[in-house]
DNA sequence: GTGACTCACTAATGCGCATTAGTAATACGC
DNA sequence: GCGTATTACTAATGCGCATTAGTGAGTCAC
C-alpha cells in the first residue's frame, strides 16, 4: 500500500522580507485577549447582530490605538463582496485639453454625490487614447470591476450596454436614451423648461412665437420642441408646424428676410434651441441684429438652453439653465441605488429659468 | 465518547438573488474544461513560471470573453499582485465649482499617462466633503486599494503619508516636499527656469536686477530665489540681499517710491515670483505703471512663472510656463516605477521659457 | 430544577485570486 | 528499458476580513 506522500504547503510566498508589515486584525486580538471574529465586530459597528460588552470594546479599541492598526481595504472588499467604487466611462478623454468640451461641470456634481454617498470613483481611462484597454469588442468590460459605471456621452455602444444591463450590472447613462431596453439614464427635463419659457413670454403679452432649431432628431431637440408646443398649447396661441422652423443647409436657412417676414406677420418672439455649436442662437442672433431690431422692444428673444461661450458676453439671454452638477449628482444617486438594489431614483432634473434681459413685453399691437 | 456535534457551515451568505454576479475565474474554467489556477495563469501572463500550450490559453481566453471576465481588484490586490489601479488624492475638493483653483490642468496629464500606461485611476473622494472617507486620522487607509496613489496639494497630513511610505506603499507627491523622509515627488524645476530668465535678461544687456517675492520659506519661492541667484552669479552680475526685495505686511511694500529709487540706482529689469494670489506681479506690474514706465523700453519685467488670470490679457510678460500636464505625466510615471519596482524616475520636469513682451534690451546708460 | 431565553463571545468558513508543490504524460539519452 | 528532463497542467493553500452558527454561562419563570 502506497502512503501518501506527504505535501508541502504551497500557496503564499513568506512576505517579502523588508517590508514592515501593518499590523492585522490577529495581533490586535491576541493584544486584546480576544478572537479576531471579536476585533472584527466591535470595528465594524453593525447595527445589527452580535453584542459586545463595554469593557471588550475599549480592549479591543485600545489594543487597536497601541499597534496603530489601519484595515486593509482590499480585504474588507473582498468580504464584503462590494468595493464602493462608482465607474466613470466616457469616450472621449474624461479630461480632454480643451476644457470647453470637457465634462467638468458634470464631474463636479459626480464628485460630490459620490463622496456624500461613500463611493470613490474609478475613471476608466484610454477609451479615447488606445491606451491599455483600447477598443476591442470587449472595452468596456473593464467597468465591471466596479459595483456600477456611470457612462457619458452618447458614444457608448449599445451593444456592449446591452450586455452589460442584461447581466445587472448597475448602469446609468448620462443624458435620455431610450431606445436601449432597460438602460437607466437621467437627464434635463427639457419639456417642461421649455415649456416655462414659453409660458413667461406669454405672459409678457406675446401672441405668435416661433421657435427655431436644427434639423435633427436628438431627443434634446425633439424634448425641447415638444415643451415649446406644450407651452404654446398651454398659453392658448397658435401651434403647429407654422410655430417651429428647422433650419437644414443649404436651402433653409435662417436669413434676415425671413426674419423680418415673420415680424410681419406678426410675430413677436423667438426661440431658439441650444445646439453642440450654439448654431440656432447664433443665428437667431445674427438675424435680429442685421435686421436692426432692438431687442427686447421690437421683438424679444429666447434660448432653450445656455449660449455658446463667444456669446456669453451679450447680453445674458432668457432662457433656462442646464445644471450639469444636479445633473451629475443626479446620476450617481440613481446609480447608487441600482447598486444597493433600491428603487430607482429620479430620472429627470429640472433647469432653472434665467430671466435674462432679452425678453420684455411684447410691442403694442398696431 | 461524545461524538463531535456535526457543524453548520458558518461564513459567507449566499449571493443575494436575482443579481447575476460577475463571472470569476472558477466559471471561466469550467467553461474552458480547465482549472482556476489555469486561469489565473493565462491571465496573469508572468513571465516566468508554469507554462501553458497555446490550445488552452486560447480556450480560456474565448470563454473569457464569451463571460465578460474582469478580475476582482480587491481579490487580486489581496493575494499580493496588482490591479492595475492608481489612486489620485486631493484634500480639496478634485473638481471643484471655482475651475480657478483645480487641479485639472494636472489631471490632463496624469489621464493620458495613466492611460497610456494601462493603468485606471481611482479618485478618492470625499477629502473635503465630509463623506465617508472623511477625515479622521484614517482617512488615507482606503487609498490602499490601489497598487499606488498620487497626492495633490500641499495639504496631505506628514503623519499619514509617513505611514503608507514606512509600510513600503508607492506614493508620490505631486510637488516638492522634502520634509519628509523618503516621500517621492516631482515638481517643477524653478532653479533652472529662473536662471533661464536672468541669463535671458543679462543678455539683453541688463545690468542691475532685483526680485519681488513674498515673504514665505515656501519650496516654490526658495528655489525661484536660488535659480535667481545663480543666474545672476553666472552673469557675472551683483547678487547679494540687495537684489532681492521680500516684500512684508505691512512695512514693507512695492511701493512706487521704492521703484524709483531702484531706478535711480541703476536697476533696470525687475523679475516677480509667481505666487498663489499673483500678488507679487500685480504689486510690480502696478507701480511699474504708475511710475510710468514705458516697459520694455525704460526697463524690462519678468515673471516666474504664470500671470494671475485677471492680467492674463495684458501684454505677455516674459518669464516660464509651468507644464501641469507634463507634471502629471512626470507623476504618473513616478508612481508606475515605484509601483514595479523600478528605478526612480526624474523628479524635476523642465519649465519652458516664455519670450513674452515685457523684455527688451537694457536702456542705453547715460 | 428544568426548559426557555438572553448575552457575550468564538470557531469556522469563504470572498476571488495568485502562487507553488506536486503529478501525469510524453520525449530524450545512452 | 530505465532514469531524467521537459511540458502542461491541477490541488492545495492563504491573503485579511466579515459573517454566522454555535457554545457556554448566566437569568428567569413556574
Amino acid at each position: 500500500m502506497e502512503e501518501p506522500r506527504k505535501r508541502a504547503r504551497p500557496g503564499r510566498a513568506p512576505a517579502p522580507a523588508g517590508r514592515t508589515s501593518r499590523p492585522r486584525q490577529a495581533e490586535v486580538a491576541r493584544l486584546a485577549g480576544v478572537s479576531q471574529a471579536t476585533v472584527s465586530l466591535v470595528l465594524g459597528a453593525r447595527k445589527q447582530g452580535a453584542t459586545i460588552s463595554e469593557e471588550t470594546r475599549r480592549k479591543v479599541l485600545d489594543a487597536v490605538r497601541a499597534l496603530g492598526y489601519v484595515p486593509d481595504p482590499a480585504a474588507s472588499r473582498l468580504a464584503a463582496a462590494r468595493n464602493n467604487l462608482l465607474g466613470v466611462f466616457s469616450f472621449t478623454s474624461t479630461f480632454p485639453t480643451d476644457v470647453q468640451h470637457s465634462y467638468y461641470p458634470f464631474l463636479v456634481g459626480v464628485e460630490q454625490e459620490a463622496a456624500a454617498r461613500g463611493y470613490d470613483l474609478v475613471l476608466f481611462t484610454g477609451s479615447s487614447t488606445g491606451g491599455a484597454g483600447a477598443a476591442g469588442p470587449n472595452a468596456l468590460a473593464r467597468v465591471r470591476l466596479a459595483d456600477g459605471c456611470l457612462f457619458l456621452g452618447r458614444h457608448a455602444p449599445a451593444e456592449e450596454l446591452r450586455r452589460l444591463v442584461a447581466d445587472g450590472f448597475p448602469v446609468v447613462h448620462l443624458g435620455r436614451r431610450d431606445e436601449l431596453e432597460g438602460l437607466a439614464w437621467v437627464g434635463a427635463d427639457y419639456i417642461s423648461a421649455s415649456q416655462e419659457v414659453v409660458a413667461h413670454l406669454a405672459a409678457l403679452g406675446h401672441r405668435r412665437i416661433v421657435l427655431v432649431r436644427e434639423d435633427d432628431e436628438a431627443p434634446a431637440s425633439t424634448d425641447r420642441e415638444h415643451g415649446f408646443l406644450k407651452g404654446l398649447e398651454e398659453a392658448g396661441l397658435p401651434g403647429g408646424p407654422a410655430a417651429v422652423f428647422r433650419s437644414a443647409d443649404p436651402e433653409r436657412q435662417l436669413t434676415a428676410e425671413r426674419l423680418r417676414g415673420w415680424l410681419d406677420e406678426g410675430v413677436t418672439a423667438f426661440v431658439a434651441e441650444e445646439t453642440d455649436t450654439g448654431d440656432a442662437w447664433r443665428a437667431l442672433h445674427g438675424a435680429a441684429h442685421f435686421v436692426g431690431i432692438d431687442c427686447p422692444r421690437d421683438a424679444s428673444l429666447a434660448l432653450l438652453g445656455s449660449p455658446p461661450p463667444d456669446l456669453a458676453e451679450e447680453p445674458v439671454p432668457t432662457g433656462f439653465d442646464i445644471p450639469r452638477p444636479q445633473l451629475g449628482a443626479a446620476a450617481v444617486r440613481m446609480l447608487a441605488a441600482l447598486v444597493s438594489g433600491e428603487e430607482a431614483a429620479e430620472p429627470l432634473v429640472a433647469c432653472t429659468f434665467r430671466p435674462g434681459s432679452t425678453a420684455g413685453p411684447a410691442p403694442a399691437r398696431y
